[in-house]
DNA sequence: ATGAATGTTCCGGAGAATAAAACAAGTCCA
DNA sequence: TGGACTTGTTTTATTCTCCGGAACATTCAT
């Protein structure tokens, strides 16, 4: 499908956003770590922290530097690029506080679960995360709303790798779930991204049935007994996509 | 102060990064689009975009471009780098919950106030801004943990350019209001950054009193009356503030 | 089927990024 | 106090790659 686009292109962009990266994954390094941690020479690092230090994506102090928050206004653009995605926020917030339970908001992007929106113990750490679809709740969810064809192409890109002893990797037995999670109306994710963490989600559209996300919430089996699972959260969860395609409506 | 930068550096990531801040700006533009955005070549933004799309950090579906999720990844790294950060987001909620206004906590980057968690109407939007210290209520508040001679070079730096009728530009002026923050703790925005709109905010610390940022609570003068505005917020915000504190003593 | 508009590829040349080395500025330790 | 070491900054020659123009492919509308 994609022509190979590893040749075509700018290796000087690569070695910018390769440094970026580094700097994101460990804060507060120095030029000459960061000569350790990468192929990048030490004077080509100064001139691209220069670069960047002036474009303002990256701050330096003490010698040290660190990813600025520049990006916060590039990612917060994205963020909200469809009104739908900020009222989710609002929605997930309350479906945290309502359940106490941890809750999300994911979109799908490059065949991954995005987390948008994120309420729960370690509130924000989970926030730009990616996770394979098939093995969330709400990326089953996203998944039911497509057609067999769009499946196989994404099982085709990315493949179905296990998370847990649980996860579906079988793709007729893929097929099965979402056609259950279409005939119910949500999806539960049970083990098997992570055990021991259990999750009901479902699909979040605008007033004219475009797919927008998925809103879920999730937990330790202990609490998510199936009564719960699949009485209490689904309907908790219609209740707040069908007010976030109210919001839209409205606006 | 600072080395003159201009012509030290990485030109073609300067290119990189206009043509995604355009993109930023505008989102879902196509490549002759941005050709007319731009001064950049059809050829070359061609590339560019080819090179962001491998990355992972632009996104093409029809044709056109857009700023992808992968950004939220760099950009809530900076946003976490400090837990009480974390720990600020909750209570910017819980303030916006109590009080029913507009609430943020604001932190400082290069002389500027960067909006890091809001609470409000248009919740979301304002993330990653950035707004004068000097002319609002949160960047007076941090502004007077400073001393004179930081306060001194953040004025030579940016100035006090004026947002409405009632912003500070005069230096002296300055002083004297964070000198009267400081003694009463508290800061206070009198429609200094847009008319009709007041405002009061708290330094936020850490255990070893290390400067975090800045509590805020914002609203229309018709709500922000002189009592809410110095008796009542400024407990809640202490509060607050204190809380950030505690919770970060402990973790 | 024809033409306009946009996206993609190709190519030669200019210019910019690169790496190495020299230089400067601290920092540590004897 | 002084000298060796580390780290950041600057310089320079050379190579490499980024760039822009133009050709080509593709889509779409008429």
């Amino acid at each position: 499908m994609s022509t190979d686009r590893d040749d075509v292109g700018v290796s000087t962009t690569r070695k910018t956003f390769e440094l970026l990266e580094t700097l994101a994954d460990e804060d507060g390094l120095t030029i000459t770590e960061l000569t350790k941690r990468t192929t990048v020479t030490k004077s080509t690092i100064y001139r691209h922290l220069s670069t960047l230090v002036d474009l303002g994506y990256v701050v330096e102090r003490d010698g040290a530097y660190f990813v600025g928050f520049r990006f916060l206004e590039i990612s917060e653009q994205a963020r909200n690029r469809r009104t739908g995605y900020t009222a989710a926020k609002r929605k997930v917030f309350e479906l945290g506080q309502e359940t106490d339970e941890r809750a999300g908001f994911i979109v799908e992007e490059k065949y991954e679960g995005v987390y948008i929106h994120r309420y729960g113990s370690l509130s924000g750490t989970m926030i730009g995360k990616r996770r394979p679809l098939h093995s969330l709740a709400a990326g089953k969810a996203i998944l039911s709303e497509w057609d067999d064809d769009a499946v196989a192409e994404f099982i085709d890109a990315v493949g179905l790798d296990p998370s847990t002893d649980n996860t579906i990797t079988d793709p007729d037995e893929l097929y099965a779930e979402l056609e259950k999670t279409r005939e119910r109306g949500y999806a539960v994710n049970n083990e098997e991204h992570m055990s021991g963490l259990r999750g009901v989600a479902v699909p979040v559209h605008t007033p004219d049935e475009t797919l927008l996300g998925a809103l879920s919430v999730f937990g330790p089996t202990s609490r998510f007994k199936d009564e719960y699972v699949h009485e209490e959260l689904p309907h908790r969860l219609w209740d707040k996509a069908g007010e976030i395609k109210v919001t839209l409506a409205y606006s």
